[in-house]
RNA sequence: GAUUCCAUAGCUCAGCUGGAUAGAGCACAAGUUUUCUAAACUUGCGGUCAUUGGUUCGAAUCCAAUUGGGAUCACCA
């Protein structure tokens, strides 16, 4: 049995037994490194049923469990603080039954809740910037997260490919483009349809301007600018599914589609069904029409849709425009049904960053008033927006980090910074490639994942992420130095004839501690996959990393006379390097085996 | 204006279901390599946990107010 449900059990009985109160339960803390022992009680809570003081009350449950418990081999008390300190022993034998044995299990049992969970969502008319990047990997981290604890999970990407942004990218193609195309500029498909949304802007922009000199208000400007007006054109003929207008918007949206796909493979993220709202935004206007049938929803004078949520205080919704278009809630309305019909799902994850936070408590709402009972597994996957020391990153001001840009940065970082270090010395140029893509990306990728999700972070272009401290080719460089070692003991044959390990051995403290942190694996795994919260695993896995650096510089493994000895500490470390490489593979992070 | 989120070291972040002297990394200063890979290790410097009050044996953590900042409140997405 688990260790600190053990101590808990006895702990409970020791309260009956000792104070004559029933307790429903304890929770153990790990001990607190400056003092000794592995497990600690805080009393102070139990002193109203021993009537006794702390230090007393501390002593008596520590004389209790020390009888009752051989693997406690010792306690102490300091102030209201029972430390337990459990026998190495236990500990050894509880490394020996997970020793070299994978952590992590994707097989879906039966029964497993379905989850589905949609992230990237990205609009067809630029190309995807560090915000996206931050989506992506949060979205991908967590499906990981809750594939290794067993969920049934379904990767979806909606794909906005229609609507008034992308008309504009066409417009401004139709007036400014003189035909050019992926081809004949060797620009990658969604810069080059992102560069005419830029220049769309521009150009409205000075409209806009010139409307207000010749006295017009801003807002008329906006309204009547000749551009916007064109554009909304432009989408009335997509809607009423104009031939050319469909021909160029297919066209436009495949040079996406091609960028977005090297895009997507780069950053190493995947789908496992890709929706495209131009063939779901229809669907919510049947859904309107029943929920007005329904009387949930409600008609105005000009014929517009709307829903009152004032007496759950939010407000009213448009749902459908006066001349009978969708717009956004309409659309997620309907692709949110259709999910439903298709797929029996517990849970549907949105990931999407907190400034929709409104959006989606309207949605979930709606969903629920219309009376589809699968709408309580809906969640919001909020995260907080990446910005820039400037602040927010602005697409059509061109004040955005770009991805593949960022990508290509971090790649090229990380080759000269290993080539400097000699890293890739006797490496094929293939190898050298691909380790300087896992060393760049994977630094990349653990700078936005170790950061709680929920929270927003800053990301500054002047200074380069860190390759050193509390970074992934940190953690990656340990991984590697395990499997040198475990290159070593093999072509060495070391230990050949060595008989395993003996209970018997006394553990140093830094041993002790990371034999603790294999076991505190599955209850980090569990909350990260509670709290859809990859930083937790990053931070775990730094912790593990940091402290197996320390233990691999003070002692010897290979290097250990006394050869049992030096057996357990190789198999505690190719442990370590498991669980590593596992906890890299939840964050989408990758491992080399040698840098 | 309404709603909502946030505020911890010079910078970027942990810690927040209340517990021991608030931790990392970066930066800065000093040191460590004939010893398993130095993208490492060690030491030092650095804090009124925004402010004030409350609850509690105990508050960075919970509650309230204040200050400062972000987001949202469209027949945009």
């Amino acid at each position: 049995m688990d260790i600190e449900k053990k101590l808990s059990l006895i702990t409970i009985a020791a309260i009956k037994d000792l104070y004559g109160q029933p307790l429903e339960k304890v929770v153990f803390e790990k001990t607190n490194l400056d003092y000794v022992g592995d497990f600690t009680l805080v009393v102070f809570s139990l002193l109203k049923i021993s009537k006794k003081k702390p230090e007393e009350t501390a002593v008596e449950i520590g004389n209790y469990l020390k009888e009752h418990l051989i693997e406690v081999v010792d306690f102490n008390v300091v102030k209201g603080f029972l430390n337990i300190v459990i026998a190495d022993a236990w500990w050894l034998n509880y490394f020996i039954s997970i020793e070299g044995k994978p952590f992590v299990n994707y097989e879906i049992p039966r029964n497993a809740p379905t989850v589905m969970i949609e992230y990237s969502s990205p609009n067809t008319n630029k190309p995807l910037h560090l915000g996206h990047v931050r989506n992506n990997l949060l979205g991908y981290s967590v499906s990981q997260i809750l594939k290794a604890t067993g969920n049934n999970v379904i990767k979806t990407n909606l794909i906005n490919d229609r609507g008034i942004h992308i008309c504009k990218s066409m417009l401004a193609w139709q007036k400014w483009g003189n035909g050019e195309t992926p081809e004949s500029t060797g620009i990658k498909g969604d810069h080059l349809v992102g560069k005419y949304y830029v220049e769309f802007d521009k150009q409205y922009k000075k409209e806009i301007e010139n409307l207000v000199q010749q006295g017009n208000t801003k807002e008329y400007a906006e309204k009547q600018a000749p551009l916007i007006q064109e554009a909304q054109k432009l989408l009335f003929s997509w809607e009423a599914n104009d031939a050319a207008t469909m021909e160029l918007w297919r066209r436009m949206n495949n040079w996406v589609y091609s960028g977005f796909e090297s895009t997507y493979n780069m950053l190493g993220v995947n789908f496992d069904k890709v929706y495209y709202e131009s063939n779901t935004y229809l669907l919510g206007k049947n859904i309107i029409q029943e929920g007005l049938a329904k009387g949930v929803l409600k008609s105005r004078a000009d014929n517009s849709i709307f829903i009152d949520l004032t007496a759950d205080g939010l407000d009213e919704k448009t749902l459908l425009r006066a001349d009978g278009t969708s717009v956004y809630m309409t659309q997620d309305l309907g692709t949110a049904v259709q999910r439903a019909e298709e797929i029996s799902f517990n849970k549907l994850i949105y990931t999407v960053a907190n400034e929709q936070d409104y959006h989606f408590k309207v949605l979930f709402l709606i969903l629920k008033k219309l009376g589809f009972e699968w709408s309580k597994g809906l969640f919001h996957l909020s995260y907080g927006m990446v910005e820039l020391p400037e602040g927010k990153m602005k697409s059509r001001e061109g004040t955005v980090v770009d991805a593949d840009e960022l990508m290509q940065e971090m790649i090229e970082t990380a080759a000269k910074t290993s080539k400097e270090l000699g890293k890739a010395d006797g490496l094929s140029e293939q190898d050298a490639e691909k380790l300087y893509r896992t060393i760049g990306l994977g630094a990349l990728k653990y700078f936005m994942l170790k950061v709680d999700p929920k929270k927003k972070m800053l990301f500054n272009p002047s200074e380069s992420i860190d390759f050193n401290g509390n970074t992934a080719p940190f953690i990656q460089f340990n991984y590697v130095r395990i499997q040198a070692l475990l290159r070593k003991a093999n072509e060495a044959q070391i230990f050949n004839n060595i008989k395993p390990f003996e209970i018997s051995l006394s553990l140093l403290p830094k041993e002790k501690n990371l034999i603790i942190l294999l076991y505190a694996f599955n209850t980090m795994l569990n909350q990260a996959a509670a709290e859809y919260n990859p930083s937790i695993i990053a931070n775990y896995i730094y912790d593990l990393a940091k402290e197996f650096s320390q233990y691999y510089h003070d002692v010897p493994i290979l290097k250990e006379e006394q050869k049992e000895l030096a057996l357990f500490r190789l198999k505690l470390a190719k442990t370590i390097g498991i669980v590593i490489k596992e906890s890299m593979q939840l964050l989408g992070i990758e491992v080399p085996e040698r840098m």
